[in-house]
DNA sequence: CGGTTAGTGTAGCCATGGCTACAGATAGCA
DNA sequence: TGCTATCTGTAGCCATGGCTACACTAACCG
């Protein structure tokens, strides 16, 4: 299960992947935002963004770790490996679509954040591209 | 944590409940729409709709009666309480705007079931709206 | 240098929702 | 009636992601 980061092609088809593709999309979208912001990615950094304690920080990051999405040592800040910036550069840019989406809709800006939030990771390459064309027909 | 059908008021707070509510809206709204097609509902027909074994759907099944969502006895067809009824209702209503919401986006109607799917858990009061009005200025 | 504080790690608990394997119930048909 | 097939339940495994409690590291400051 290595490459499933989209795999939800088929209705209602559950698997133990889906949540945590999830979680993997949430955490490298993260640590690539605060490594922009302040330097460097620390799993406190990460347990106050997403408002969990630092030990899920701490177990979820060493996971990430054995699907070479990022790199961590003790005590030592986290930092993502290329193929953990390629997706989180997809996910940036997926989130950002769905977010100004939500607001060309009407949608305010609280409520286009929260949303964008949850909405994001099921929304697939066709959609997308169909809220691609509906922002730029807005302009 | 009884009424927390639609929690996510606060940016990535992330709680046990999400995913376990989820899992509650999509079981009643399936079992309504397959009582209303077969008459009842039994186990066997969840595990075939949503792709999973008996045994997963007798535990959920299982939880879901202890929060009252749904009846169930050994060996008889399950049947959504009066309370689990309303949550089906309401569930099937806003899966509804928003897979049309996606049709009249331009999505194919593929796309658009899988997608309103992964979708719905995580649309607003507020972005449900916009989704109406949308559909409405669509006619 | 030592002490306090913030950060991190580990142990171990829980709930949820996947699974297989096996056992028991039910129902339909010869 | 009894066989067979389908359905359902139970036991028990796993991964994920919540948590508290406790221990250790590191860093900063007096």
């Amino acid at each position: 299960m290595n490459e499933a980061y989209s795999d939800r092609s088929v209705p209602y088809t559950r698997t133990r992947g889906h949540h945590a593709n999830e979680t993997a999309e949430d955490y490298v979208e993260a640590i690539s935002a605060i490594v922009a912001e302040k330097k460097e990615c620390r799993v406190l950094d990460l347990a106050r963004h997403f408002n969990v304690s630092h030990v899920t920080v701490s177990r979820i990051v060493r996971r990430l770790q054995g699907e070479s999405l990022l790199q961590s040592s003790p005590y030592q800040p986290i930092e993502l490996t290329a193929k953990g910036s390629m997706l989180a550069e997809k996910v940036k840019q997926r989130h950002e679509v769905v977010y100004a989406f939500l607001l060309a809709l009407g949608v305010d800006r609280q409520t286009a954040q929260i949303d964008s939030e949850g909405i994001e990771h099921h929304v697939s390459r066709k959609t997308l591209a169909a809220m691609k064309r509906f922002i730029a027909g807005k302009k």
